[in-house]
DNA sequence: GATGAATGAGGATTCATTCAT
DNA sequence: GATGAATGAATCCTCATTCAT
């Protein structure tokens, strides 16, 4: 039996890693057509045509174009947010060095990348996908805003900081943020801005306000 | 019956104002459901319907369904700035009242109003209508930036702001405005947030920065 | 406002006969095309070109294939059979005339005309749609094998039939229908038979039977 | 492991009767899957799943769907109307006895069995293969019913039957059987009928008839 | 021979747009 | 002007068939 077994075994199973890479070419292709099109409007034989592979191949990876969409959210979430928590967090440095290290953070690997496509994306399409709004929220939203909180709430224990206006809304500390991605996509061709001196901006006016005595 | 018809036939060419209430409650319904589905999934049956007439009476009042949405974004631009500049300029007050009016302005005439959900509109499907997106640059972002670089430049003229980050990036002073906007459709089912408040919380964080003595 | 109701009143709502004329059109087209095909391969094509209608027109009377395949099922059922039953039951005749009657309508109104084209797919395509089957069962086959049983319980009972197998099994006298219904739709081409004769071959046979003092 | 694959190559020419055996459980695992799903919605992964082989397989032996679907048509002809000719037509014994052995026969050999099903497959897509009804009216109908008529020949000659009808529509005397054959597999579920007591009950009428002397 | 991933033609369904009334 | 039935182009998805391994 065992011999049999061998003796059929001639196609050595299409390995994991190659079946990954495929998905992820597809993947891939359908963030760029999902930006371009929005949901609705993408066509899966642009992405097929981008991904290099037949229409019919995409559902050998996944069952519907819904499907596709709610990979493409998934492969965007989490990851992220639990290294920069762990980055920044288990720093002992001052809570301004952590917010440095948080923009530095969003600059480099979220802006301008492929995990900032997947979030203007899923800015895009929350509404018609709510579930997913609710999994984003929890995921992303929340853990950032809980860590920029936490931040926040170290940077006032330790008299860092004098007031406590991000621990109430830590939103406004990356709002720029939310900024800047928008306006990357939307008019850097008509008004480009310097993304990385603007959040360096946004920074030192946010340490001379938490800093300030007079309040 | 013939006499009815005649009357009708004397009954004075329908009045410009007629035909423009027409074509608001069309917009208005086209807003509404763009609003739910985007432009992509919106069905101009269901527009009809919301709208009161007959699906083929929108051709008789725009061209395509391109055109609706264009005609729905061009509706909610321009008119806010020019109100508010006027309002926000005219004064001669100090810029920190120049900045409260503008974020009352902000909160009260536009989030939660349908100026807000055409902006909101917009952003979600901007990058489907880049000619649009050209025209809300040109009338609305450059604009609004330039009312704020605007009351900072004086601001700083007058002494009364020591630091030139809000000159450079006017964009930081409307960024929770955005986070705003945008958290109140996704998520604020989820996790409410008090705008005003936040609203607020920024201007004052505002405030102590630029005024900070010690840049 | 009578006036304007009356000076709209311009499209006189297509009258409800067009539209059942319009959806018999479709309904014939789509018998034509189910029985040369089976349920599965028909092409809705097919069907709008037969009925000289467009595709899309289809969805303006149906749902759905399945439906329009349902609708069709239903046009063909319980009409004929209360038509029947009260043909026969009413007449105060012999239970062998009433049998003659049965049979003269089972071959002119049913076998060769639309209503058998319908059992004809309903027989294929039963086991697609076991609910139909169940519609189909309850409406014909209970209620005709039923017709049948109380003919041959009023012949035994008046003592004109001495046996009594036609009220355990009707189906024996419906069988030769059947197979009447199959064949012209099979084999005819290859083989043509005299349904008539066959029938009332049939009948000869099971009158004498039925009436056989030897039993 | 170089040794084993040798070994395997010095394994004899995989024999005929091995392929023949892959070749029926193909045809298996076929028949369930169309009389589940008829020809057109039958899925040849479904039947290379039951057959537990790979759907690439199944080209190894037939050519196409088509082919699968005549293969499995052809394998359940003739074989037994060869048989029954035989077995009925040699025993020199009355016509009423040749009938009792046919229908014990139909009864225990076709009704409930596989060939059965393949009956009843062939009825159900006969209109989409012309050809095969053809043949199938060929090998199966027309000797069927020759054998019939035959019978029914010998038994006006002999003096058994006093009537031809027999003769003339042997159709008559197999027309329950498809009753049957039709029943037990659309409306036994709701229903259910003693097809053994119904063919009884079929054939002591058809001797009442047959013997008649009134006749 | 056997496998099953890949292919792409085919068809159901949707909906913006038209036009006869 | 207003209507809404009709149209047919566009697109998702399925599955028979192929072929590299």
């Amino acid at each position: 039996m065992a011999t049999k077994r061998h003796a059929f075994k001639n196609t050595p199973a299409r390995s994991e890693s190659e079946r990954r890479a495929k998905l992820q070419a597809i993947l891939d292709a359908a963030l760029d057509v999902f930006l371009d099109n929005g949901f609705a409007e993408a066509r899966l034989d642009d992405v097929a045509a981008r991904a290099g592979v037949a229409k019919g191949t995409i559902y050998l990876y996944v069952p519907s174009k819904q499907a596709l969409f709610e990979a493409l959210a998934q492969s965007g979430i989490g990851g992220a947010i639990a290294t920069i928590e762990q980055k920044v967090l288990a720093l002992d440095i001052p809570a301004e060095e952590q917010l440095k290290a948080l923009f530095a953070f969003l600059h480099q690997e979220v802006l301008g990348t492929r995990r900032g496509d997947i979030v203007r994306l899923l800015l895009r399409e929350a509404s018609r996908f709510p579930e997913l709004a609710e999994i984003y929220h929890r995921e992303v939203i929340s853990r950032g805003l809980g860590l920029l909180r936490t931040i926040a709430e170290r940077g006032v224990a330790r008299g860092e900081f004098r007031s406590d206006e991000l621990v109430r809304f830590p939103q406004l500390a990356i709002a720029p943020g939310l900024v800047a991605l928008l306006w990357t996509s939307l008019f850097q061709r008509l008004e480009p801005i310097d993304v990385g001196a603007m959040l360096e901006a946004h920074l030192a006016l946010m340490m001379k306000a938490l800093k300030d005595p007079s309040s």
